[in-house]
RNA sequence: GCCUCUUUAGCUCAGUUGGUUAGAGCGUCGGACUGUUAAUCCGCAGGUCCUUGGUUCGAGCCCAAGAAGGGGCGCCA
């Protein structure tokens, strides 16, 4: 007999009719009632066991956490809570879980301790929520880009080039730690080494999808990226997985239309197709909320800030408006930001960019324009002289979730802009090749998928919406 | 990397001004009950008060160093 997963029995009317179903006990109450989940809802089977009917010593190895396959008719359910149930015929225990070490309990417990606990993590309903919300919006960004044209790329995860500048990288490499070959300078002689040059995890993909984008016209890559900075924070990941579209053709403003049409599409798609578990990670956040101080809770909830994003328009804004909006705020002029909002030419801090979305603007916001000497060499130079066409989306609670910019197509401004920064032009000739060979004006960004599932789940903490993230001393698992 | 807070039972947390034998809820275990919805009721067990050192007649509580964890900042997606 094939098994009915959990999800299509709860939809199933019942006729007396006869079921096989398998998973993990939730609960076990009045020695009658097991709440089995198997983890393709949130929601739970109700079997109902005459304990009578069975021997004593199968009835005590149901326990919180183990595993059984159960066999009975799907009968309308004599109590409230529930449409349907299954009368249990006869089942067996295909894993136990001793209670006394278990460590998961039918209570709620901390994310913290659920965080040292990410082997059995998922068997909680807050991450099983999570989990199957990011295969929805991991799927929605597939979908949202084929529908659109655009090609899947895979860009390499080791690569040679060390200039893409986009922070401290973990070295990939075959040779002996302990007995390293040095030449008489003292240095490393990497021509030992496995690829025969030094080698890096990606920083990004995006150097590679331009190639491609100069042929294909749209592309996309979506894959693992790694950095090697000493970030603690509830932002960032050593490990993490961005989505970096670049598409041939695109202007500075197209590529804001392509970010923000993406993002809307994706939230669209998870609101109708994981509404039990948006539902349940609501409800969770409203109870967090009520131990809050009325001064920091949400002024909307996680579905309203949902459709909110919909519903409006981004906020466009350059970099040289928005310092004018920083410099005459409230908090700069009664000094209440730690960093105070000075000249033009300066980066803005986290503060400045959450009043801007938060407090000003109250939406997410396209800040663009932005002074070039705070930027990336690659990034397109406007006619200004002073500013280059990068654009930052931010958004409430998470801060910057979307960072692109026009590509500089032109091979002489970015073959000096390159020297200027100390990039190795000559290591870099492919990049350069593509402006030498048919260039044309592109553009692209990069796009956060652990900050994307922030906002849509509304959990806090980036190490929450991975399986098993990696950080700054912490690789278990 | 910097700042800050936390660390007491399996989990979540109380613990007064430094004072005898360190508590609660939930869970486990034992029992009762049996159409429950994190079932309910009764009972038992369970502690290196993070570690080390110091102050003191006396430290869970005060001081110092270290460890682990949370939050903020920086770097960024």
């Amino acid at each position: 007999m094939k098994r009915i997963r959990v999800i299509e029995i709860i939809q199933t009317e019942p006729k007396n009719q006869n079921v096989l179903v398998k998973g993990w006990v939730r609960s076990f109450r009045s020695n009658r009632f097991i709440a089995l989940n198997d983890g393709s809802t949130i929601n739970n089977i109700q079997l109902v066991i005459d304990f009578e009917n069975f021997p004593e010593d199968q009835i005590r190895r149901i326990t919180v956490g183990s595993c059984i396959a159960a066999q009975g008719e799907l009968i309308p359910s004599q109590g409230s809570g529930q449409k349907s149930e299954v009368r249990v015929v006869q089942f067996e225990i295909l894993g136990d879980a001793d209670p006394g070490i278990y460590p998961l309990q039918p209570k709620k417990h901390s994310l913290e301790f659920l965080r040292e606990i990410a082997h059995l993590r998922f068997r909680t309903n807050t991450f099983g929520s999570i989990f199957r919300i990011r295969h929805h919006v991991a799927f929605a960004i597939h979908r949202f880009f084929h529908e659109r044209g655009f090609y899947y790329l895979h860009s390499p995860v080791i690569t040679a080039s060390d200039a893409e500048g986009a922070g401290e990288m973990f070295h990939v490499t075959s040779l002996d730690l302990s007995r390293i070959p040095f030449n008489d300078q003292k240095e490393v002689e990497y021509k030992k080494d496995f690829f025969g040059r030094p080698a890096n995890l990606t920083v990004s993909g995006q150097l590679e999808a331009e190639l491609a984008a100069m042929a294909l016209s749209q592309v996309y890559t979506f894959g693992p990226t790694f950095r090697a900075e000493n970030s603690n924070t509830t932002r960032h990941l050593a490990e993490f997985w961005m989505i970096e579209p670049e598409v041939a053709f695109n202007d500075i403003f197209d590529n804001m239309d392509l970010a923000e049409d993406m993002l809307k599409y994706v939230i669209g798609k998870v609101m109708t197709e994981c509404t039990d578990d948006l539902k349940f990670l609501l409800d969770r956040e409203e109870e967090e909320q009520k131990s809050k101080p009325q001064q920091e809770r949400n002024e909307m909830n996680l579905l309203q800030r949902l459709q909110f994003c919909l519903d409006h328009q981004f906020e466009r804004v350059s970099y040289t408006d928005a310092i004018e909006i920083l410099r005459n705020s409230n908090p700069n002029k009664k000094g209440k930001f730690q960093y105070a909002v000075e000249s033009w030419g300066t980066d803005l801090q986290s503060e400045h960019e959450r009043y801007l979305v938060e407090k000003h603007y109250k939406k997410p916001v396209i800040l663009f324009n932005y002074p070039k000497d705070i930027k990336a060499f690659y990034m397109r130079q406007n006619d200004d002289g002073k500013t280059v066409a990068a654009m930052d989306i931010l958004f409430p609670g998470i801060g910057e979730i979307v960072g692109g910019s026009q590509r500089e197509e032109r091979y002489d401004r970015l073959a000096s802009r390159m020297k200027e920064m100390h990039i190795p032009t000559e290591e870099m000739y492919w990049y350069l090749d593509t402006r030498r060979f048919g260039s044309c004006p592109h553009a692209g960004f990069g796009l956060g998928f652990e900050r994307l599932m922030l906002f849509i789940t509304g959990m806090g903490n980036i190490r929450d919406v991975i399986p098993f993230p990696r950080y700054p001393g912490y690789a278990e698992f």
